[in-house]
DNA sequence: CTGAGCACCTGAGGGC
DNA sequence: TGCCCTCAGGTGCTCA
């Protein structure tokens, strides 16, 4: 589900939920979501801080006054959202954490997809899953040049190579359907072939429709919701994503849907080149 | 190294 | 109703 946008909804919600709390008690519900939880990891949250927010791609990071970190990504399915602590548990309410002021978050993710991980905050940049992720997009230095030199001699399709997380961060399937479109690009593209004029394009029209949906808090089209439980709106807002034969909204040409990668992708055959 | 394909998991929706 | 199939917002692994 949760691309940046949503990530980054969520983490604005968390914050008035839980800046400066204390986590009470944290109950973990399940052996496992994709990965194990680290070690002791219901425990060492509990009584600790929660100091900063930040994000890294999909990231979601909560720094914690026990000097660890706290690692949250929300896979396909995952959200992260306030409930009423005397309201019943679904099935895939797989962490449950309620702080001092008796505010309670559910983890929950029918996919389980999803992960978390606690480490030393010290050791962040060192961390396995964030230490080779690629520039952000929203970032200044996200640039044409930056993805010119990231897709030179590449002959994978440009569609694909903007989902790779070590080119750009942040990016998924919705997303990059939609930024292909307001750039002019066609999802088939091989990335070392796409010209200097059209990445000149691209970035900014990435940058556009990320701070687009951020915006319309996110896309809700199955399992998101933002941390108040609000849906998001962006999914109203889509030019070509699951719109297959849907007017083009700029030249009305019937959009085309193509699978690459496994992955469905949309685009204007008029629009895109 | 690159790119392609599969794996992980549940649930919704369509066709019969 | 029920069964079977396809599809869904991610990403890490294996293989050629």
């Amino acid at each position: 589900m949760p691309e940046l946008p949503e990530v980054e909804t969520t983490l604005r919600g968390l914050v008035p939920l839980l800046k400066g709390r204390r986590l009470e008690t944290v109950e973990v519900r399940i052996k496992q979501l994709r990965f194990p939880f680290p070690k002791n990891f219901a425990k060492r949250l509990t009584d600790a801080t929660v100091t900063g927010f930040s994000r890294r791609a999909k990231y979601m990071l909560l720094a914690l006054d026990s000097d660890e970190t706290l690692l949250v990504h929300l896979g396909m399915s995952g959200r992260l959202v306030k409930a009423d602590p005397a309201s019943p548990l679904n099935k895939h309410d797989h962490v449950v954490i309620t702080t001092d002021k008796g505010v309670q978050l559910r983890y929950h993710d029918p996919r389980r997809f999803g992960f978390m991980d606690l480490f030393a905050t010290a050791a962040r940049d060192d961390h396995k899953l964030l230490r080779d992720i690629g520039p952000e997009p929203l970032d200044a230095d996200f640039s044409p040049a930056h993805l010119q030199t990231a897709l030179r001699g590449k002959t994978a399709p440009i569609k694909n190579l903007l989902l790779d997380q070590k080119i750009v961060a942040g990016l998924g399937n919705i997303y990059v359907s939609e930024a292909l479109f307001g750039a002019g690009v066609r999802p088939t593209r091989a990335g070392g072939k796409v010209t200097k004029a059209e990445l000149e394009r691209l970035v900014p029209a990435i940058q556009t429709v990320l701070q687009a949906s951020i915006k319309a808090g996110g896309t809700s089209m199955r399992d998101y919701v933002q941390a108040s439980g609000e849906m998001g709106h962006f999914q109203n807002e889509f030019a070509v994503y699951g719109r297959e034969a849907g007017p083009c909204p700029t030249c009305e040409t019937p959009v085309k849907r193509l699978v690459q990668g496994g992955r469905a992708s949309f685009y204007c055959p008029t629009c895109q080149r």
